[in-house]
DNA sequence: AGATGATGTTCACAGTGTCCACATGACATC
DNA sequence: GATGTCATGTGGACACTGTGAACATCATCT
């Protein structure tokens, strides 16, 4: 009988978290690409197949450890927006504008700090829908939507961004910032150095709050 | 002796190229991680060590590859761009506009008529630097972003942008329209239907060119 | 206690990138 | 024209990956 050097028990506890926590770690220092099934059950000190026992194939794997990171995310700009607080100068639409530089300043600070994560996060077909789950139409949007989103409903409320079209004015800051973390991270922009980025972001938001609040109507 | 049945020369003629050729063909089908160096020396009717008397290594190919996707952007750009002329109506400032809106438009177009291709231009690590090539500071621009700043270069001299610190502009633009682009193939804006697209990428050029006009100064 | 279903293991296979030694052929030099 | 040299293509091998099928072990319910 082969000595149960490892585990006490034969069955692992929690094979599934462990497997995740395992992936997500590789993601963190190699991207999405740098998640390989066989290396996670290696180090959950487990056979290979065990992991089909918690996951149809890797991408599932992959698509659970991309959760994580996009919780990871939306910490990062939860975080940044709840520091503005401090700070409590000016008039509500200033304080808006100030939650929503910071929204787009968590994000690209993430982006920037955990460039693996975050490439996991948006990695391709990472965002399929799994064929057996609800049509997400709306409903479950994902956790930095949310956090946009309602940095977003206060601005509107402050009067600082037009109530155009709900959604749309979401839509267009998450792109503009988006935008600018892709092309540092995997882009002509490449190692851009810091303080040139949040120049540019901080250019990039007040064009696009200017330009938001400047809309022909 | 094997017959040639193939090849009437023991040597292909010009492996370099058709390598390059059958890997764009995969990657427009698959995007960049469907460029597998085996298949494309298959294609070619080669063995597969044969790929090494001309690339280091898959990276190199993939390289190559992500080039030929690179200039089919530029040129889905510049086609669009120089649709625009032919209705010549409304002054510069409005002509800028128009070709800006084009720009943009081609780029998205690009983005989602051939998804694999625009995922090899972005692909991780496809924009490190080869350890041998030169500083690429902006001497070697890549050539969207050369058919963009052109097309800035406009809008400003007709006065529609604003001459702020060089090249700023160029990075807004691309930053919010990459940024929608990836977040369609990759991100939650998934299947957006064609229509819906161009609604937000005009509100979002809109808001660009607005934001820019009005810029606090 | 015994059956049963969940969880891990073993064995196996196809497919990938890449290394090393060898074969082939184009071309320059005597 | 024979000969040597170098670029190019081949064959075999290795380590690694994801994944399927059959078997082993264990927890739990009756």
């Amino acid at each position: 009988m082969p000595a149960p050097t490892k585990r006490p028990s034969y069955h692992h506890g929690d094979l599934t978290t462990a497997l995740v926590r395992e992936g997500v770690a590789m993601a963190r220092d190699g991207g999405p690409g740098a998640v390989v099934l066989r290396e996670a059950t290696r180090r959950a000190g487990v056979s290979p197949n065990a992991a089909y026992r918690h996951f149809a194939d890797r991408d599932q794997l992959l698509g659970a450890v991309r959760v994580e990171a996009e919780q990871a995310l939306a910490q990062a700009m939860q975080a940044e927006v709840e520091a503005v607080e401090a700070g409590t100068r000016g008039s509500p639409a200033e304080l808006a504008a100030a939650r929503l530089r910071a929204t787009g300043a968590g994000y690209l600070r993430f982006a920037r700090s955990e460039p693996g994560l975050f490439r996991t996060v948006f990695a391709e077909g990472a965002h399929r829908t799994a064929p057996g789950a609800v049509a997400p139409s709306e409903s479950v949007a994902s956790a930095p939507l949310r956090v946009l989103s309602t940095v977003v409903a206060e601005g509107t409320a402050a009067g600082l961004l037009p109530p155009i079209q709900d959604g749309d004015v979401d839509v267009v800051a998450w792109s503009a910032v988006h935008g600018l973390a892709s092309l540092i991270l995997d882009g002509p922009l490449g190692g851009l150095p810091d303080d040139a980025t949040d120049r540019v972001a901080n250019l990039l938001l007040a064009v696009v709050v200017t330009g938001l609040a400047h809309l022909p109507r």
